[in-house]
DNA sequence: TTTTATTTTTAGATTTGTCTAAAATAATAT
DNA sequence: ATATTATTTTAGACAAATCTAAAAATAAAA
């Protein structure tokens, strides 16, 4: 098995990453502002992850992930899923505070480390923001959920995740005590604006269409 | 709090070491040997930490760590023993197979992180092999042990430690059963070359004083 | 106290990942 | 179709950590 840099896995996760949200192939710039980096660092890396035929890349074409590529990402993001459950689960920090971390511990090497951790926690299908882990061979499985702005009034729906895992926008949930497996019903949809007055234990508030988008639900019951 | 490059920490912990087994200051051919590169590698790395008033280093007299230095690398070293008790504890691998796991483990940064895995722990004072684990204002505990070599034919020992920590060596001892918490009693000790035949659990067999050297034991009974 | 050997430092390259500025290409507008 | 704008790539430079080979300093031996 290869070995790659840090950086290199952490290219091509976000490769991976941007690859679930673009259509066709990824392009420069979009992985420089994930990245936070410039366009120009970004051609160098794509060049070295060519030659390690991680990625397929075209000049001026944008890039499209391997299978192999896929395979680092996935073992990457699997580690990075596990060790967030570590930490909420075993030394019980809060589900906004463990991202960080993670992002250093997903690069420690050990797969039979990330094995044992793996069993210890019992195997757990999805992370503390409801996106799911994948298995050693990178399968993972798909939670099937939607957003709460697509919900309807009068019912009521089960947190499983989040579409935005920004510091930011999670603590903004947390300041209202949303997060996975908290129930919340609608109350009312405002017609003019999307916006929605949502109930969670007697407690009512109002939520943006621009939080409501990003936080995703099952319908309450349903498993 | 300044942030330190993890080639820094593992020259500061290198030096950190070599300090508790050298006298005067420590001297640049053996830190190059320690950390399996250069001199002319450990000159450059010499200066930059000196810069940082980690070391105080005169050209051509060697080094001492400072105080600020020894709160540094006393902080990584706490953090590589927390892991190794949290990988054979928790994780139930054996003490021979954790070590470069906690190598790349003790350059996670996040303090808080450290500060629960300790509580989850249960606040150990001692690692698998023995050696004791600072607290987080760098105090340790002394570990009042000897070396099997200096004990006497007919008496009870508890193993607490090694005074060598490479795989090699472990293993060796693995092969025996020997570790940290087995008890041994000394049958004979040879006059020529001071080997000794010993006795775990009903079994008999010889060992070489370089390898009873590097037991660290107790008085079977004593706490 | 010279001479010789050892240790340490400097000088100059190399690799990895980064940057800015300029050139090349592609996309959009007129 | 040509001009304008946006994106991407190249060129050249830089910082960190490393290396080899040569020079300088110290230690040991004669
Ligand atoms: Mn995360
Ligand atoms: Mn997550
Ligand atoms: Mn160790
Ligand atoms: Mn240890």
């Amino acid at each position: 098995m290869q070995q790659h840099t840090e950086t290199e896995e952490n290219y091509l996760k976000a490769i991976y990453h941007l690859s679930n949200v673009t259509i066709s192939s990824v392009n420069t710039s979009s992985i420089a502002t994930s990245m936070s980096t410039t366009s120009a660092s970004v051609t160098d890396m794509l060049k070295k992850l060519a030659d390690k035929e991680l990625i397929n890349y075209e000049k001026y074409k944008g890039v499209k992930i391997t299978r192999k590529g896929e395979k680092v990402a996935l073992n990457i993001i699997r580690k990075h899923r596990l060790w967030e459950v570590f930490l909420t689960k075993v030394l019980k920090f809060e589900w906004d505070e463990v991202h960080t971390m993670a992002e250093e511990l997903e690069h420690v090497s050990s797969d039979e480390l990330i094995k044992r951790l793996e069993a210890y926690l019992d195997f757990p299908k999805f992370d503390p923001h409801g996106d799911p882990i994948p298995d050693q061979t990178g399968k993972l499985e798909i939670n099937d959920q939607m957003s709460l702005s697509s919900g309807d009034a009068g019912v009521k729906y089960t947190i499983t995740g989040v579409g935005e895992h920004s510091s930011a926008f999670l603590k903004h949930l947390a300041k209202y005590g949303l997060k996975p497996g908290i129930t919340v019903s609608i109350a009312e949809i405002m017609e003019f604006d999307k916006s929605m007055l949502v109930k969670v234990n007697k407690e009512k508030f109002h939520l943006s269409l621009e939080v409501s988008k990003n936080i995703l639900v099952k319908k309450y019951g349903i498993i």
